[in-house]
DNA sequence: GGGTTTTTATTGACTCGTCAATCAATGAAA
DNA sequence: TTTCATTGATTGACGAGTCAATAAAAACCC
């Protein structure tokens, strides 16, 4: 019964799979047959549409990544003015889309893997880039000559709440961090009046 | 030539070559024969001390934690003052014992184990205890009851530079790291003035 | 002290599972 | 009849944990 064009949608169920299998276990070590039989297939197919395990994980890393410019950026169309520009930034990656237990569990292990992997660490550099030039842009309008320190800063802070929150909570709570990140944002806006 | 009282020795060259181990894979994905040969001697030997891959683990990251905590309190011996000693906190995380590539590595995959592992997140839940406990108390002294909130965002800003800079450079620089954490830390003070 | 037994240290060889990757085979559209 | 979709079965490698065997120190016994 082999429909024709399967292979987009075959590819994006196992990239979900490849995330939820990930969250489950919370580690890299699943296997393409458990995330195959989660994506309703065969670890044969998913071996045909992808080559290789590592090629699977990357795919789930790209996603991951893109839902999450996505959100960033519309986020950011909503917003007004600098201070709001950041806050939008902020709130995106903590709202629930993108601070789930599957998701932070990704995460986690996209660090572990770009420690190694030329791959996923150009992946990370891309988010990291993209955040610090956001940053750095509205801040310059806020703090002046102290942007650069206080995105450096700010970047931090969202990073290390988001693990910290991640393995804290069993619910992650993006409000709590959402407020701390906020209120390091007030003190830096405050420091260059 | 079986010389007694090798246990301890034996145990201490599992710990610290796994350190290693996963310093230079980067992952939990070592195997036992490895870091045996690296502390030289037969995988065998380190089942028979340690019983399982998954016990040499938990080891290491006692021995890890345990470096933290005795560099930690060195530095408090020696600091002045609240600003001194939440200063000594954040130089001691920072300074070149634990800011190493291996153990940077070593601390990641603490965190991906954590998620699951029950025994890995005790030890994390420790340190992170120690930490606030460490700052609430200091900043309490100099910016009163916003010690709380200051104390998260400090530790957050800890963890998440510690990350960043791990990932960004090859050879992690505390220097910068401790700076903006400095800084940070100024900004809390100076808001509760 | 000399002999025997227990304890500790140590490893090579082996078992047993697991898993990524491949392949040959099947079926259905084009 | 070619091309796409799909899988069960298989291969081949690797790796955790076990075991039996060796050796030497120590403890015990007369």
């Amino acid at each position: 019964m082999p429909k024709l064009g399967m292979e987009p949608i075959r590819r994006a169920a196992l990239v979900d799979a490849t995330i939820t299998e990930i969250g489950k276990s919370g580690t890299l070590d699943v296997t393409v047959s458990q995330i195959a039989k989660r994506a309703g297939m065969s670890s044969a197919l998913a071996h045909h549409y992808f080559g290789s395990k590592e090629q699977i994980f990357i795919a789930a890393m790209r996603h991951t990544l893109s839902l999450y410019g996505a959100g960033v950026r519309g986020a950011l169309a909503m917003a007004q003015g600098p201070r709001g520009r950041i806050e939008a930034v902020i709130r995106a990656g903590f709202s629930t889309t993108n601070f789930r237990r599957e998701v932070v569990a990704a995460w986690l292990n996209f660090y572990v893997l770009a420690q190694t992997n030329a791959e996923a660490r150009a992946l990370l550099l891309i988010y990291q880039n993209r955040m610090r030039s956001n940053l750095v842009h509205d801040l310059r309008q806020l703090v002046g000559d102290r942007a650069e320190g206080a995105a450096e800063r700010i970047a931090g802070l969202i990073d290390g709440l988001y693990l910290r929150e991640a393995l804290g909570r069993e619910i992650p709570s993006g409000e709590d961090a959402t407020r701390q990140v906020l209120e390091a944002l007030d003190l830096e806006i405050g420091a260059a009046q």
